[in-house]
DNA sequence: CTTATCCTCAACCATATGGTTGAGGATAAG
DNA sequence: CTTATCCTCAACCATATGGTTGAGGATAAG
């Protein structure tokens, strides 16, 4: 499901889709709107954004209306997460280096 | 950048060399050896994950090298926290739902 | 020197991705 | 009823992706 998901993050307009979700529903052809695509263009990233479980459409009439569905972001971040011990490890070891008194650089060997 | 770090996750593949990274540097060859495919083509998944900016590749002979270059998962990260208040309110109105005394499903129109 | 090892490159292939246009179903508006 | 609007579908196209094999350069090992 994280391949579905990180896929779906991969493209800029439908990152630009989620971001618009998150002030609120759109139906499709809001979410298409601002994008210089056709329509069906957009539809399919909404189908793309569905799949992955990030977007739910209710369908109202003719309207397809969107909503935001974020639990799969958070468990893109709960994966992405295991990472954040090793970029901290290293600002850790960046500082101890700042923080020598004597850095290694200028030390000499004995 | 973002498309190509959220792309280069999108493959499980290399989602493993990144696993397999934060436990020390690899070579091209020992990071190929666990998947189910010849050394070609995990060359290119590396070469992938280096144009994301998440692995540095150091030639020494032979062997090229890689290490985990975690900064772009930080980015992400920080890209995906933005949602974070997001489903953190949606489980604050289903907590809310869940400890109102008179739920709104059995509410009567006056 | 000769041979084995590590890895990339090039060519190829099947399928996926991301876009287009034209048609049309379903609903809303007049 | 008639027409406009919202959206998907199908067909098409160019390019990207993800894999293969065969060749070969560079280095290491014998």
């Amino acid at each position: 499901m994280l391949d579905a998901v990180f896929h779906a993050l991969a493209h800029d307009a439908r990152r630009t889709m989620l971001r618009r979700l998150a002030g609120g529903e759109l139906s499709v052809g809001e979410l298409a709107a601002p994008l210089h695509m056709s329509l069906a263009a957009a539809s399919k990233h909404v189908r793309v954004l569905e799949q992955a479980g990030l977007v739910q459409r209710t369908i109202t009439g003719r309207r397809h209306v969107c909503r935001l569905r974020p639990r799969p972001l958070s468990d893109a971040v709960a994966w992405l997460r295991f990472y954040e011990q090793f970029w901290d490890a290293r600002l850790d070891v960046l500082q101890h280096v700042l923080d020598s008194p004597h850095p290694s650089v200028s030390e000499e060997p004995p």
